[in-house]
DNA sequence: ATGTCC
């Protein structure tokens, strides 16, 4: 173990080496479970790397907060290590429009009503996109939107067509899309522009620059007061049924092959088998649906935004960056296969991976925080390419959904909100009981986490973003 | 996370 660096530690497990990013307060803080989930994890064949970030915390068969590697000859996928989720992400968009626009708790009362009119939040709502074809979707990303929702002002279509969007079509093998039941196409069709439930969010926010970071900031249109959307969702249905059906295939070869760890959860197959390898082509598909998603819920804000504040109002896109999803990834010469559960790639300036439009300053690495605490937009670290460029995605869950509701009431989650206030951040709920498990108080500190990241020379800080108003599903 | 156990 070293004990160096009170950021970082190498353990040495009985199955291989795992790396923590996290303050020594943050690691004692994770508890044994975490350290047995990662052995487990080990345990799959080839890995060449595993570490975690200061969020980590127990998920299903894998910690959210890890990044997982192995070589693209050899390499194994895990349904896994990318979770149900798949292409859960966040997207941020940057307006015109200054928070003194939005000063009046009245007026952010309408802006949240006019995004719930355009977005529903309940379960089993329909979205207000039937237009689109989920099939063109699915295949071809944002490619396969009609134009009217790529408006240039927004996304820019042409030149480096829709780079400022991280990845905004991924390719696979398309025969894997008939294995999905009709009735799951149906059921995804209805869900296209809706948010979903648990800690997903539309947020508005302020945003602070970081002054050590001005120059990055300013080239990437930020500027202290703007307002900025922050949207957190992922693939709804598809996903969940992508991971069910196509992950109970990776489970017959992991038997069929011998293999396996003492957590029936943990699922895992070769990169080269049958399963693995359509397993690989279904979750492509669920990447392209969430990112799609979460830009028609941005084009929806858009809108109600035009509706509040009259048609010159605009939310030009920042950026689009996942933290659930297992893709390639080349480090020199080598030919990677990297899973991130609850991690997301933060690459510095110069790295040959970033998008056009971020070349020179890195692309920005989307962080939020717990509902009524700040979010943050980061910048990768040179140094960060010895965790692979990965980051941490948010706070990280500090106790679970039931404890929350036991320990925390409505009245401390209110005040944490300022609700009554004039500077009260308005929420899309009149009841905060159907979201008291969402509290701050469910999550760790975000500035604690950030101060791991910045610390461990990760990642750093270009600007803070203040809530506003959130609209949450239940 | 998820039409969260039709």
């Amino acid at each position: 173990m070293n004990t160096n660096n009170p950021y970082y530690r190498r353990i040495d497990l009985p199955a291989g080496d795992l790396h923590v990013f996290a303050h020594d307060k943050l690691f004692h803080a994770m508890g044994a479970k975490v350290l047995e989930m990662a052995n487990n994890n080990l345990q799959i064949p080839n890995i060449r790397y595993m570490s975690y970030t200061p969020d980590a915390h127990v998920g299903v068969g894998t910690c959210i907060g890890t990044t997982a590697v192995w070589g693209a000859e050899d390499g194994f996928v895990s349904p896994s290590i990318v979770g149900s989720d798949i292409g859960c992400g966040m997207r941020v968009h940057l307006t015109n429009l200054h928070e003194r626009d939005l000063r009046d708790v009245k007026l952010r009362r309408k802006l949240v009503k006019a995004i719930e009119k355009r977005i529903p939040v309940e379960n089993h709502a329909r979205g207000y996109f039937s237009d689109i074809r989920l099939e063109d979707v699915l295949r071809e990303g944002l490619h396969g939107l009609p134009g009217k929702y790529v408006p240039d002002a927004y996304t820019p279509r042409k030149a480096t067509s829709l780079t400022h969007v991280e990845s905004s079509r991924f390719h696979y093998d398309e025969d894997a899309l008939n294995r999905i039941p009709e009735t799951v196409w149906h059921r995804a069709h209805r869900q296209l522009g809706t948010l979903g439930g648990g800690n997903h969010f539309i947020e508005v926010q302020a945003i602070s620059v970081n002054e050590a970071n001005r120059r990055i900031a300013e080239s990437w249109g930020l500027q202290d007061g703007q307002v900025a959307v922050m949207i957190h969702s992922g693939s709804r249905a598809w996903g969940g049924a992508v991971n069910q059906y196509s992950g109970s295939e990776v489970v017959k070869t992991m038997h069929r092959l011998g293999l396996g760890t003492s957590d029936p959860k943990l699922v895992f197959a070769p990169l080269a088998s049958e399963a693995g390898l359509n397993y690989a082509n279904l979750m492509k598909s669920a990447l392209n649906f969430a990112v799609a998603n979460r830009h028609l819920m941005a084009f929806a804000v858009r809108d109600a935004c035009k509706e509040i504040f009259g048609a010159q109002a605009e939310l030009r896109t920042l950026y689009d960056l996942m933290h659930n999803y297992a893709g390639e990834e080349s480090r020199g010469e080598e030919a990677l296969f990297v899973h991130r559960k609850g991690t997301t790639k933060a690459l510095p300036a110069g790295h040959p991976d970033n998008p056009e439009p971020y070349r020179e300053t890195g692309h920005p690495a989307l962080i939020p925080g717990s509902m009524g605490t700040a979010s943050y937009l980061m910048v990768g670290a040179p140094e960060g390419e010895r965790n692979y460029h990965s980051i941490c995605h948010g706070a990280g869950r500090l106790r679970s959904r039931n404890a929350t509701k036991q320990l925390v009431t409505v009245d401390e989650f209110a005040s944490s909100l300022r609700i009554g206030r004039e500077d009260e951040i308005v929420v899309n709920h009149k009841g905060l009981e159907a979201i008291l498990d969402e509290s701050p108080q469910a999550y760790k500190d975000v500035d604690q986490i950030i101060d791991s990241v910045v610390s461990a020379r990760l990642a750093d800080v270009v600007a803070k973003c203040r809530p506003l108003a959130a609209v949450k599903g239940v």
